[in-house]
DNA sequence: GTCCTGACAGGGC
DNA sequence: AGCCCTGCCAGGA
């Protein structure tokens, strides 16, 4: 049966956030979903968290994964204000010191199957 | 083994 | 609109 393998999901979230182009962002949930755990967006945030700890080798934009709201609710992990720097250099606009217009730069990871 | 916490989300008031 | 409470699952103490 299908086993339940945590690490692979981590890796999954790992393939997905590096494939969030340039000047979008995404959420915590839409991932989870994407991957078939609708209830897993703290998971996503466990991996990004553990992915910081563990280099795997391969740079991923975890600067463009943001909750739903669009706040940089990670940027405590990164040195400074270098989440939101990243950001604004892609071009996403802000609505706010830490909350960036959803609306506008969302990026929602089912349009990999569109490719 | 139990308890607590967390880079979240959604519903209720 | 904003605040509070609950559900979710994995890790560490």
């Amino acid at each position: 049966m299908n086993k339940k393998k945590p690490n692979d999901f981590y890796q999954r979230v790992y393939e997905v956030v590096a494939q969030i182009p340039n000047g979008k962002v995404t959420s915590y949930g839409a991932i989870s979903k994407y991957l078939g755990v609708e209830s897993g967006a703290r998971m996503v945030g466990y991996a990004m968290n553990n992915y910081v700890s563990t280099e795997l080798g391969f740079e991923i934009p975890a600067h463009r994964v943001l909750n739903r709201l669009g706040q940089l609710t990670g940027r405590a992990h990164f040195e400074g204000d270098t989440m939101r720097e990243r950001l604004e250099q892609e071009g996403v606009e802000f609505k706010e010191e830490y909350t960036v217009n959803m609306d506008k730069h969302f990026w929602n990871p089912f349009e990999l199957e569109l490719l």
